[in-house]
DNA sequence: TGCAAATATATCATTTTACGCAACATGGGG
DNA sequence: CCCCATGTTGCGTAAAATGATATATTTGCA
């Protein structure tokens, strides 16, 4: 079945007469005799009584009619949807970052995003960071914000946002202590609020090999806004990017650690597959940055 | 659009993979990548976004995807719904005739017609018998019950159902009458009830001028039955085929006459045309006499 | 960084299909 | 009985689809 031999079927089917029908289809007699027969034999049925002075639609025939008749009109209509839509990026688009990114930069430039391309709906999933960039590479995401790791692959785009230095914290009541002077012995002993994975417990990791020294690990926590809590609450110390500590609701209940080891900045910003920056939504949002 | 590509798109839209879905679909990766491409400029909008690694639907493409289900689906059924009524005959056949021939040989054959063929639907007119035949040749009416005429034209065919005698009929306060006997100056003055057109009207033209005399025509009708009221009424006198006046029920009130002029019997019998006898539904109804 | 594998697409020769012209068949009307 | 109208079929050509191969590009891995 082609939308061509409907049409000229129902045109057919309307003046029931193969030489006008043919020059009004701009085809030969012969092509149209041709083509209803070949939609009668793909049917089964017979659809048009014919002899040489008369032509006239057998039941099978105007079933068909009111059929074509219908399909061919939503066709055309549900191709103008197409197009209608085409104009404008639609499609979905999913970001993947910490509750504090959300706060703090998404905002603005989803809300921009939002007013520039009302046809792409934001998927938005919030967690701990660390993952964000395998679900990327697992293609479970399209794009999250999450630190630049060591080396990026090559399969990933990353345009940065802020960087924001690691800070040691405490609290209040454990304003006391003083790290930097620490001896190793030391560092083993004072308890430590940790990420499970993720550039920060990389480095963290990376020091204390480096000073011989096994860490107290009091927990292991997801999210930099659980590492805050815990610490708040007394539970030890934590490293976590300022810009968490600056957009946290418990700022007031942590102190920042002075003479702390010296730890590389957090580079944060949004991370895609270069081969996601072929499609129209990815591009729209990556350009928009 | 033809089937065949939106089969292959909805192939490809499952499985978002070229080789697969080429294998699947018994063509290969070549002529499947180049329908679709068709289809994606016959509509004027991408559907897939690819990479050498990777296929995935685009917005539009989601939505030819239901869309292309449902149609396909629905024109399958609608395929099978027409093959299904192939099995018995479909459509309508219109009989004409007049309403002594719809009571007296038309309800059994149209029961027994009914019955074998319950999915052909019977339009039947009543009238008056003469036109029928004029009906039928114009294409009006598949089928007419009429008198056969004289020459019979060459693209009709007729099937005899009965011969019935012309009768002469009165009143009964006119039964006194005896035409018969009537000089050609009587016939002048006795009133007659006429049919506008009809065989019975030529054969009595006929008769008039053979006797060199000018009827006396009080009222001209279409029907016999209403000449055989008008006869009842006492308006003068009719000629009507006998079986008109055995299922009528003022056979009572008009009698018929004895020793009238000797007309030609009527011939009735069905009636179409040669060429609509190629039609199935025709064919089963003309074969069922 | 380079190589191998995978995959969609471009190219081209071949096959299939569609088309138009002309001839044919058939039935109606003068 | 001839002529016209009309749908259908044969046939040669043109167009289109197809499949095999080559190509480009990217990914994954060493």
């Amino acid at each position: 079945m082609d939308t061509r031999s409907l049409h000229f079927f129902l045109q057919l089917s309307d003046n029931l007469h193969f030489g006008r029908t043919s020059e009004l289809c701009h085809i030969s007699p012969s092509a149209l005799s041709r083509s209803i027969k070949q939609l009668e034999e793909s049917l089964g049925v017979q659809l048009l009584e014919r002899d040489n002075r008369s032509v006239r639609l057998t039941h099978q025939g105007q079933l068909l009619q009111n059929y074509a008749r219908d399909l061919l009109q939503q066709w055309d209509s549900f191709r103008e949807s197409l197009l209608e839509g085409a104009h404008e990026l639609q499609g979905e688009i999913s970001i993947y970052c910490s509750v504090t990114a959300s706060y703090s930069f998404l905002h603005d430039i989803l809300s921009l995003f939002r007013r520039e391309h009302p046809g792409i709906e934001i998927v938005l999933h919030t967690g701990d960071p660390a993952p964000g960039i395998a679900r990327v590479l697992a293609g479970k995401e399209d794009i999250t914000i999450a630190a630049r790791p060591e080396k990026l692959p090559q399969s990933l785009a990353f345009r940065r946002i802020t960087v924001s230095p690691l800070v040691f914290i405490s609290s209040l009541s454990d304003i006391s202590q003083q790290p930097c002077s620490a001896t190793s012995k030391e560092w083993a002993e004072i308890p430590m609020i940790m990420s499970e994975e993720g550039p920060i417990r990389d480095h963290l990791n990376q020091w204390f090999s480096d000073i011989d020294t096994t860490p107290n690990i009091y927990a292991q926590v997801a999210g930099h806004e659980a590492i805050v809590s815990m610490v708040s609450l007394g539970f030890g110390i934590g490293v976590v990017p300022k810009i968490v500590l600056d957009n946290s609701p418990l700022k007031d209940k942590v102190s920042i650690m002075s003479n702390t080891p010296k730890l590389p900045s957090y580079d944060v910003g949004f991370c895609t597959l270069n081969k996601r920056l072929k499609s129209p939504i990815i591009k729209a949002f990556w350009s928009q940055l």
